[in-house]
DNA sequence: ACTTGACCTTGCCATAATTGTAAGGTCTAA
DNA sequence: TTAGACCTTACAATTATGGCAAGGTCAAGT
């Protein structure tokens, strides 16, 4: 925890990002190229690892990768205007907000057809006749 | 529209589904194998196209093509007991909500931290502060 | 030294649903 | 006969993540 060298393992322990992950991010060009050991394996200062929570709380909060690439380019710099990290976030919410309506229109008629349907032996099944329905 | 045979296109236009997700659903087994021309285009009857209505129903209601094939045989099958239908369908609210909720996490988080943000032309961001924040 | 086990490397495949593109064959109407 | 619309297959890209395989490396115990 005190030493500032991590090789992949200890950084994905350190940033709850998998070491799979972070070469992933590296390859797509979220990070930089990790500096490398004389026998090739990546290292990571603390520094990195401080970036890789960055990511992971991006991540956590449903940004996708260019999204982070963008909050990253912000993070690291020292005359941004809050004003763009504050739309960035908004646009955001109003992108899940979009999706939770979606989900929520799904589950609305989808309680509507459930509560039709007796769920018994039968075959008769209200649900199966809506989804068959021409409409 | 009265007549019997349709094309793919006119099947896709009658369906809302995409020629192109009809090939798609027939290559992963959703749908059988369509019939044929003599010149290898694909031909639907007016039942083909009834079922690709149902596909398009179902999957409104975001149910997974896995899903949605067990949902067409229980839908063939005359002796079905309704309950199996509304196990899936119970099932399947009970994942949309989870969706739900993690979206609505992220979107409370999101307007927790936004609201904290000035959103001017200084660098100084909550935002920013708590996604790099070790935690 | 040597072996073992844990960890690293790259590369490829798979997921889920959909779209795009490319190269080529077919149908229809002018 | 030709143009344009439509069909065919095959392959790639998307998004974020996980799995596997084959092989190199490191550290600890024998």
């Amino acid at each position: 925890m005190q030493s500032d060298i991590y090789n992949i393992g200890q950084a994905a322990k350190a940033s709850g990002i998998s070491a799979k992950m972070i070469r992933h991010y590296e390859e797509v060009g979220l990070l930089p190229a990790a500096s490398r050991t004389f026998s090739g394996y990546r290292t990571y200062s603390h520094q990195d690892v401080h970036m890789l929570r960055f990511i992971r709380h991006s991540r956590d909060l449903g940004f996708s990768i260019k999204q982070i690439s963008d909050l990253l380019s912000l993070w690291r710099d020292r005359n941004r205007p809050s004003s763009k990290v504050k739309q960035m976030a908004s646009e955001h919410i109003e992108m899940l907000n979009q999706k939770i309506q979606e989900l929520i229109t799904m589950k609305s008629e989808l309680t509507r057809l459930v509560s039709c349907c007796h769920g018994d032996e039968r075959p008769d099944c209200p649900i199966l006749d809506e989804l068959a329905q021409d409409k």
